[in-house]
DNA sequence: AGCACGCCGACT
DNA sequence: GTCGGCGTGCTC
């Protein structure tokens, strides 16, 4: 009798055996999706292994569902990377591989495939460079800051690639990256390109994912999931963007792109190139310590817009401090356009009784409300609403003060102090669809808008190109949130705005904590320097890349028992070797009704904090209800 | 993750 | 007496 080890969607760390009935032997194949029965319900799971020998009391597999295998001996592979390295299980990590319902049959079609040439009127500069990077055989992390360069460099890698007959995987951290890529590489890549992402609907993915597989594209662009392209011969994988956090998956299996591509370069045997304007920290450091190839193709320092800081604790005006009015003015009398950031939407952050000194909270959030003009008081995190109050709802007090300021305010200031000009703000309550954007970027670009005061929808290099003026109106909401890459995302946040700004611009940042190393280093146009300060930091507060971090996040509706399982699993902990941080109430202590404790596993070794997790907490884990347990391994974001 | 089983309190 | 809460344990 024949049976086989299935691998089911299931956070189960565990394979089930089925027994194969006499009319489907012969049809079953490691990487083949069949139905099952499963307790009362029937699951679609993977063949991962088939075996010989008897096993009683086996149920049996209802159907094969593809005629052939549409995850191959490498991507199973990677898959088992997966799970043991991001703690879930092998069927969890080929489902979110293959994430296609649809049944693969026997492929009768004719091969339509185009051959796809190319014309390259750019410069072949690089084209040598690029060859004979590629024959290292390291990761290479390739810092450009600007769009028309990137392009050129990718049309040469690209060429490299598929004139070896191979294909090539270009990975983006948004869907709005797509289109624009597409249309620049086309004009000298005359092949077919297929586009995946999670917005595709479940057939045209389905199709998408067919034409790779039979080898019709050569050159595939999309999101995170596309570096599971079942195409016959990688040949490269490119990253734009490499430090995007968009590019740690949220949900189980919770992957960085980056590294799973690193994964499948090394099983498979291609490159990896990682683009970057600024690179993340770990990846700075890969190239200091040799393992990532780095190389910069940054223009000359001197091309870079000069950075004021101003301390706002020396200005009488909060929001337009006298520096930064005075040069908004000169360059509006140039006709220049100017921009404002500030990451923090609504009119005041929050509303605070005078009389109680009490904030007005979301119900279902520990959260205050943001206070907007329009809709009144909105929770940025669960979306709940309601009109703002007259008088305190706690004490009656009359005084309703509101603190903090948001993009609506500096949008009401700047009318007061601005007058004849094109003002136009710009954030997700005044742009909610790609076409609303476009429509700005238009009228924009006609010069119909003089001051852009926005969120992060305007650091783009569309528009900073445009501006010689970007004043940043306090960039401590960024600085000062409770998680410790906090200074890294700023830096890298500044140091965007700084390569793709013209180089006779200036950025004005208003800040209570001008000494920050964050924004000193990048006033000195100190890249460097700036990163060598970051390492030094987290190697004494034992934080990423210096050591790595596994957090376990508790949620439940239940106070008490998301405390009590915070409890149990520190004293499970106590008896380990290893180094832990918590339980705590999470910075964001309950969101959504929901409670929120944590707790970080630190280590030098990945290994010896999974063996720990392993053999005593995913045990102890299985026993808690009502709280949910969430692994981060490598977390990006720890509120 | 679901789902069943089982053991205690407050209802027609 | 039984309906339903959620603690416990299992799923090939």
């Amino acid at each position: 009798m024949n049976c086989v080890k299935v691998a089911l969607n299931l956070p189960l760390d565990k394979l089930f055996y089925y027994k194969v009935p006499e009319e489907l032997t012969g049809q079953v194949k490691i990487g083949k999706r069949i139905l099952v029965p499963f307790q009362k319900k029937k699951l679609i799971g993977f063949v991962v292994e088939e075996v010989k020998e008897n096993h009683k009391n086996l149920r049996e597999i209802i159907k094969i569902i593809d005629d052939f295998p549409p995850i191959g001996n490498d991507l199973l592979l990677l898959g088992r990377w997966i799970a043991e390295y991001y703690c879930c299980s092998i069927g969890q990590a080929l489902h979110s591989i293959l994430p296609i319902q649809y049944p693969f049959k026997a492929d009768k079609d004719k091969l339509n495939r185009k051959k796809s040439s190319f014309s390259l009127p750019v410069s072949h500069k690089y084209r040598g460079e690029m060859d004979a990077l590629l024959k290292e055989g390291k990761v290479i992390l390739l810092r450009v800051e600007n769009w028309e360069k990137r392009i050129d460099l990718y049309l040469q890698l690209i060429k490299g690639v598929l004139e070896k007959n191979r294909q090539v995987i270009l990975i983006v951290p948004e869907v709005s990256y797509i289109p624009p890529l597409q249309k620049a590489l086309q004009n000298f890549y005359k092949g077919e390109v297929s586009v995946f992402h999670s917005k595709l609907s479940p057939k045209q993915r389905y199709n998408q994912w067919w034409r790779m597989k039979r080898g019709e594209v050569d050159l595939a662009i999309g999101t995170r999931s596309v570096v599971f392209s079942p195409f016959p011969k990688v040949g490269l994988i490119i990253i734009e963007e490499e430090e995007n956090l968009a590019y740690k998956q949220i949900e189980v299996p919770r992957y960085h792109v980056r590294e799973v591509a690193i994964k499948r370069a090394e099983i498979e045997q291609f490159p990896i190139v990682l683009f970057t304007q600024s690179p993340s920290l770990e990846s700075w450091e890969r190239g200091k310590e040799g393992v990532y190839k780095s190389i910069s193709f940054s223009k000359d320092v001197k091309n870079f817009p000069q950075v004021e800081v101003v301390d706002l604790r020396k200005e009488r005006d909060r929001i337009f401090s006298s520096p930064l009015t005075k040069t908004i003015r000169q360059e509006l009398e140039k006709n220049r356009p100017v921009l404002l950031f500030l990451s923090r939407r609504g009119y005041a952050n929050f509303l605070l009784c005078r009389e109680c000194g009490e904030v007005i909270r979301c119900p279902n959030c520990n959260i205050g409300l943001t206070f907007h003009l329009r809709d009144d008081l909105i929770c940025h995190y669960c979306g709940y609403r309601q009109k703002a109050p007259q008088v305190c709802p706690l004490c009656r007090g009359k005084e309703l003060h509101r603190v903090g300021v948001g993009t609506e305010q500096v949008e009401a200031e700047a009318k007061k102090r601005f007058s004849g000009i094109g003002i136009r703000r710009v954030d997700l309550d005044a742009i909610n669809s790609p076409l609303a954007y476009k429509q700005l970027l238009n009228n924009f670009k006609k010069g119909k808008s003089d001051l852009l005061i926005g969120t992060q929808l305007l650091i783009k290099e569309e528009i900073l190109q445009r501006v010689s003026l970007v004043g940043i109106i306090l960039i401590d909401t960024l600085l000062n949130l409770p998680d410790f890459r906090a200074g890294e995302h700023v830096f890298q946040l500044l140091m965007k705005i700084k390569k793709l700004m013209r180089g006779d611009g200036k950025i004005i940042i208003q800040t209570y904590n001008p000494e920050h190393f964050a924004l000193s280093t990048l006033k000195k146009g100190k890249e460097e320097a700036y990163y060598e300060e970051e390492m030094r930091i987290r190697e004494e507060l034992g934080y990423p890349p210096y050591l790595h971090w596994v957090r376990i996040l508790l949620e439940g509706r239940n106070k008490d028992k998301v405390e009590e399982a915070a409890r149990r699993t520190e004293e499970k902990l106590k008896g380990e070797k290893i180094s832990f941080l918590g339980p705590s109430p999470c910075p964001f202590s309950r969101i959504k009704e929901k409670y929120r404790y944590h707790l970080v596993l630190r280590d030098e070794s990945l290994v010896r904090i999974r063996e720990v997790l392993k053999k005593r907490l995913i045990s102890l884990f299985v026993h808690f209800s009502n709280v949910k347990v969430a692994i981060d391994v490598d977390p990006l974001r720890t509120m």
